[in-house]
DNA sequence: GTCAATAAGGTACGCGACGTACCTTATAAG
DNA sequence: CTTATAAGGTACGTCGCGTACCTTATTGAC
């Protein structure tokens, strides 16, 4: 080895084993020892930079995802929800999503952990995107202004989401992101005039 | 010790000891030699019934809660719905819906458990409540018939379970209760007119 | 009533994994 | 050149799951 690694130069290579052993065995298969090995150190360099497991697996789970948000603009509401709900649908049921209900589950009992979560897997700007395609629809005269709501515009991902949760891992069917939007999503919408 | 107890009657004592650790602990806070001496056993006893910890749990669960169906009948569909969202939210937020959360948590990466979660915690009967709740809105002329909808019937649950998914654990708060059925719920019956 | 078959009890252990302690060694900064 | 700071090495302590193996009680068949 040419010399020691410090500081942010250690820390990138910690986090890069991290999320190689993440995309590799999950988060349940993330162990503190492998990484430490991958990364060419040891878990003290670790432990002195995050209190435990859960908030590496969360910070290195950035590294895994360029969270690249979707913005299409189809010309018609459900066309853009429909994509919307494809897009999230696929990103959840690849090998990242497996990750991130991996880590999700985690959390699941510790406010800290979830409110990193939140951060880091972009669910506010989500909802940014699902609004503004919401006034796109009213601007075109496609709905009625009142449709343009926080819990109207969060409701789509948030089925399936629940869908996800209920059933077990590998893919919700086409068909249920039909059905979200044309008997949930575009009534509503309509129901909001 | 009298006699030694088997069968029917161990399995019991063990479901029963089970039960308490779950109240007192969580389901990450239940071992299994906790169980075992709560029992007056040994770990033997219980891996000849069941396979492993997560299959224990969820057995046990059942010994926790009675899971009474509220099936509330207030003359309104939005006093109706909202009765249904406030009973959930109260037993979810309950000791019962921690210990719940937990072994949902723990089951999320595994189907088969998933499948015995949903057996036990009487997903399906909540459907239909919420269904011949739309039957009796739409008899009185409340809903329109499109209304009677599975999906629509799931929705408000689900919308309450991904926001105790999303936030941390004490209670979802009674306003956002009222904003799924004011401005999901309700707009979304009128909608499918 | 005797005796095999079956099930429970006792105990110990292997193993994986987290998190910690303690010391040695390199690097950077004054 | 010296000293503070951070990395490396290594070994533990601790928990908890799941298993192995043997001993002891109970049951039911003969």
């Amino acid at each position: 080895m040419a010399t020691r690694r410090r500081g942010e130069e250690l820390e990138r290579a910690i986090l890069h084993a991290a999320a190689e052993e993440l995309r590799e065995s999950g988060y349940a298969g993330m162990t503190m020892d492998r990484v430490a090995a991958r990364a060419g150190t040891n878990k003290n360099a670790i432990y002195r930079r995050w209190p435990h497991r859960a908030a590496l697996g969360i910070a290195a789970y950035r590294h895994l995802s360029d969270a690249t948000m979707p913005n299409p603009d189809t010309g018609t509401l459900r066309g853009d929800a429909l994509e919307m709900l494809r897009q999230a649908n696929q990103t959840w049921s690849s090998p990242h999503g497996v990750v991130l209900r991996g880590l999700l589950a985690a959390a699941a009992d510790d406010p800290t952990l979830l409110d990193l979560m939140r951060e880091r897997s972009g669910a506010d700007t989500m909802d940014r995107a699902w609004l503004t395609m919401l006034e796109r629809a009213v601007a075109r005269g496609e709905a009625p202004p009142g449709a343009v709501h926080p819990r109207v515009a969060s409701m789509p991902m948030m089925l399936l989401r629940a869908e996800y949760a209920m059933r077990g891992i590998p893919s919700v069917p086409d068909e249920v992101l039909i059905e979200i939007v044309d008997d949930v999503f575009l009534p509503l919408v309509r129901g909001r005039a």
